[in-house]
DNA sequence: TAGTGGTCTAGACCACGGT
DNA sequence: CCGTGGTCTAGACCACTAG
């Protein structure tokens, strides 16, 4: 089941294909996977390297463990959880749906003397021919790291297909800040919003590569039909 | 420096010395903390026991790690990053602040015939006698899981304190959605907004027990003096 | 080349849940 | 009682960084 000469982490390969079966709904909503030390068999490796694998599932969100028992797949599955940045295609893939991507804008700008690619996106999903926008996103890419990004089309290639493949830059880390704000008309429109929407919730920040090198500024407007959920594990310090 | 009889998992104990270390500017920014290696030897422990502290670290944000070179403190700290709904006397006391608490309404409601104690706080900081409200709490809590719970006060006494020491009931995990909301009279007077300021990011959803129970509904709205940051790492999927 | 973090192995003992 | 997950040990090999 695991490929031991892939160059991906067996702890990581692991990972995808548990989390695949549960999205699939192979594994269903509040039954047990199996054990750890059923896994050892399975999948022919150690214990460490099992946990490891979970422990990215239970961080997830996906499954929890209770000791004594097994470990479950969550009884209330997230809808659109966005705890993932790092594209918006994989993201949905992940989830075996359809991305869809619509250009809004496209241009450059320089902003304190670095030159950047501005391109703004409306992104949704397609379901039975109609199709759904769940956000508004604007990505600021510096011109010096990626020459002639723009003969690319992003209608249909993901971004950060483009910048893996083209341009061999893995993004690895984000660092967002949430606020609210205020609707506008061009929100208001392509996302169909209500009348008594006032307020939509806003992503920014930055995304890092895997030399922790800045590669993209980011503004993301989320519709209302998104919940954005956040799991946490609490700490006490006592 | 590690006790092997207390009862806390040696990580942790070791998680808490690293970060205090950090939050008090012992570490400073941006300097590398010990080695792994070193720890081993600083700790009397193994690697797996260092690698697990580090790595709640690095889910922090705290730290990071550069293979080849070292863990280092991230050079830009959060300032008031809310990762953690566990209770807000805890976070602050972790990053050394004076959490201050301001009793705005308590009562007893009935919901779905269910009974609830209804407690909603401003809550702040105080920094040389001057403070500094950051957050409009709501938190309702079933009366049958804690019988005269309103014969505490809640002006000086941290609520999961009590909720620990006098119902042996620890909060471990919680499900929060985000969404914004529009300002009202009394979040623009308690949290002294600016007239341009409309819209607030509100935190809604369920903090659950040791035991999966759900103990408390919770409601906060966070002034914008708060920056509500979120640190990820990117899965990329091929 | 020496030191760093990233991964993996093969054990061990424990607390807890259900039988 | 046995099986579960939680913790910990003591090694190993690797890729990467820097002098």
């Amino acid at each position: 089941m695991l490929d031991k000469n892939d160059f991906t982490p067996l702890y990581i390969q692991l990972y995808r294909q548990l989390r695949l079966k549960i999205v699939n709904g192979e594994y269903k909503q509040g039954e047990a996977i199996p054990s750890e030390t059923e896994m050892m068999k399975l999948f022919d490796t150690t214990r460490g390297t099992i946990r490891k694998a979970l422990s990215l599932l239970v961080n997830e969100g996906l499954v929890h463990q209770v000791r004594g028992k097994g470990t479950f797949v969550r009884l209330s599955p997230l809808q659109y959880s966005i705890t993932n940045f790092g594209g918006f295609t994989d993201y949905l893939k992940n989830r075996n749906e359809l991305a869809v991507s619509k250009v809004l804008d496209q241009c450059r700008i320089t902003i304190d003397g670095e030159e950047y690619y501005q391109l703004t996106r409306a992104r949704g999903v397609k379901k039975e021919d109609s199709v759904t926008y769940l956000m508004i996103d604007t990505s600021l890419l510096p011109v010096s790291l990626f020459p002639d990004l723009d003969k690319n089309s992003f209608e249909n290639e993901s971004l950060y297909k483009i910048l893996r493949d083209k341009y061999l830059v893995k993004p690895t880390r984000s660092e967002i800040s949430l606020s609210p704000v205020l609707i506008d008309d061009q929100m208001r429109n392509i996302l169909e919003l209500k009348d008594d929407e006032v307020a939509l919730l806003k992503a920014e920040g930055n995304i890092y590569d895997q030399n922790n090198r800045k590669i993209e500024k980011v503004k993301i407007v989320y519709s209302p039909t998104i919940e954005f959920n956040i799991m946490t594990s609490i700490n006490s310090s006592k």
